[in-house]
DNA sequence: TGTAGTACCTTGTATCACATAGTACTAAAA
DNA sequence: TTTTAGTACTATGTGATACAAGGTACTACA
């Protein structure tokens, strides 16, 4: 058991909202992506953000267009649907709920028996 | 894809650390654990917090004692090792840093390229 | 002996992040 | 044309974890 495994749990879940709420502000390309996770202190790797944006493509929130590149292959430039608009109103949600929920398990101590 | 997996996701490695907080303010026995994190709003089931326990305890950051009760079979009240206090102080920087990085996704743009 | 309530434990499944390896396109050099 | 380097997308296998579902065991009461 060490930190750098929890921490990794802890990311669980969170990379989507974190994509999600990226790809809310205008179309990226992985590389992008993984670039403005870095500059958050959040690192992924290509083996996590591509399945991630496949599966996200398949469900609907994401739709993406072929970009030609002057200095490599072609790039894939993602954008949220509607439908993914949506679904990050409710991880907006659920990700405050879930900061107040562990704070309040470790602020307080909730004596009362 | 549904907002309740997702859920479940981001509470990974989320309830170790507030297991190990809830436990940092005293002894508790787990279903008092489960009762507690409830009225913090954090659903858990005896199928994931025992399992967690065992895991805690057999890392050494958990210790228990058995506590004869009344009303049903004894009782395992858990408590923090040293080593489980300096492991907690550990995940509450993660913690905090896991915020921090979230929010810097999705409340800023960082279009700078 | 039987029933209800409480408490602890185990097994199997789905999901996810990651390491690793592979495919494909462009540009520059031999 | 062939080779090498850089960039970008894809697939496979592994370990960790939350949860559903089922099981064991103790106490109190009829």
């Amino acid at each position: 058991m060490n930190i750098e495994n929890t921490k990794a749990q802890m990311k669980k879940g969170v990379l989507e909202f974190c994509i999600l709420s990226i790809l809310s502000h205008g179309e990226n390309y992985p590389s992008e992506i993984i670039e403005k996770m870095k500059e958050a202190k959040l690192i992924v790797v290509e083996g996590t953000l591509y399945p991630l944006l496949m599966r996200l493509k398949n469900d609907g929130l994401l739709s993406y267009r072929w970009e030609e590149s002057t200095s490599g292959p072609p790039r894939k430039y993602y954008k949220l649907t509607p439908v993914g608009e949506q679904f990050l109103k409710e991880l907006d949600t659920t990700w405050k709920e879930l900061v107040e929920a562990v704070n309040k398990t470790t602020n307080r101590t909730s004596q009362n028996g």
